[in-house]
DNA sequence: AACGATTAGATCGTGTGCGATTTAATCGAT
DNA sequence: ATCGATTAAATCGCACACGATCTAATCGTT
């Protein structure tokens, strides 16, 4: 847990909170990969296929408002999936620029077997319900308010220059 | 935010959980990014600057228990920043094993100047102190448990085959 | 109808991350 | 002293992630 040489301040802390996501990102993905291995998938794309199951015939844009990524990202990612006969690339009819994604039958099948799969991590999470749903939303806050300084820095910038 | 298409229940929450991490991280990222630009650094590289001005002198792999981290992406990692001036990489004389890392004063400097730019961020994440040390905690117990969860499925594996 | 502006995806280059393997140095038991 | 086992980095291949740019389709104004 690397920290500055200065003693600790208010001013760590968004250092160290940082970190601590950081990390904490890096030990799920440790945990989901040899679970996802054995199916094919990488944790990115499961959350792709979960999206779709989700609301399947969403826009590659639409999938990256929910995953919050982009198509330089998306689309290798979908292009892989498509590939693996996961699911399927169509332009739409009404508007060519569109790209729309649907699940395959095999697709929607996987998602059940990984869904299946990565339910054995839940168990070892060892905190409670309560505890994991307030967790949940500290960070989700978290991140939206990281986000809205994003575009606040954006912006700044444009009117600079 | 991608769930499943089943009702809420307790083995959504891992996932939601593990969600609401990942792109936190990816907030954080992008909230960074345009500081670090500026100097030339990425956020794992901050990292690791970060955690050199700590204890200097660490080898590769004690690097890598403190950001979690393997030669595998430290070696090129480490290899760009002595490129660019702002560490030493030198091979242990009591173990040719081992690299030891050190900072340049260069290394130092931009570290200092890092630590700076990044203050900037520390405002804008609205929650109070308690919050956040509270959260980080939180997150970095839930690290640890997944982190050892890891290795009993590793052990487990190996016993099965 | 035509043309500039906007929008949606795709493409490219760079930098992580990591599983698997390789190389080199050290350790340990004989 | 030597040889097999272990250890520390390095290397390789693949898959994100993202800034920047490109292409093609649509929209808006004239």
């Amino acid at each position: 847990m690397p920290q500055p040489a200065s003693p600790a301040t208010t001013l760590d802390l968004d250092r160290m909170l940082c970190f601590a996501i950081y990390s904490a990102n890096g030990a799920f993905n440790r945990a989901y990969r040899p679970l996802l291995d054995r199916l094919g998938l990488t944790y990115p794309q499961y959350l792709v296929l979960m999206t779709l199951g989700e609301a399947d015939g969403l826009t590659v844009g639409e999938i990256g408002a929910r995953v919050f990524l982009e198509s330089n990202t998306l689309t290798p990612l979908l292009k892989r999936l498509e590939a693996a006969g996961h699911l399927v690339r169509r332009r739409d009819a009404a508007d060519e620029r569109q790209v729309r994604v649907s699940l395959t039958t095999q697709g929607r099948a996987l998602l059940q077997d990984a869904c299946a799969v990565t339910q054995s991590l839940a168990g070892r999470l060892s905190i409670s319900e309560a505890q994991a749903m307030a967790l949940r939303d500290s960070i989700a806050a978290l991140r939206d308010t990281l986000a809205e300084a994003g575009s606040i820095e954006t912006a700044a910038g444009d009117r600079d220059g």
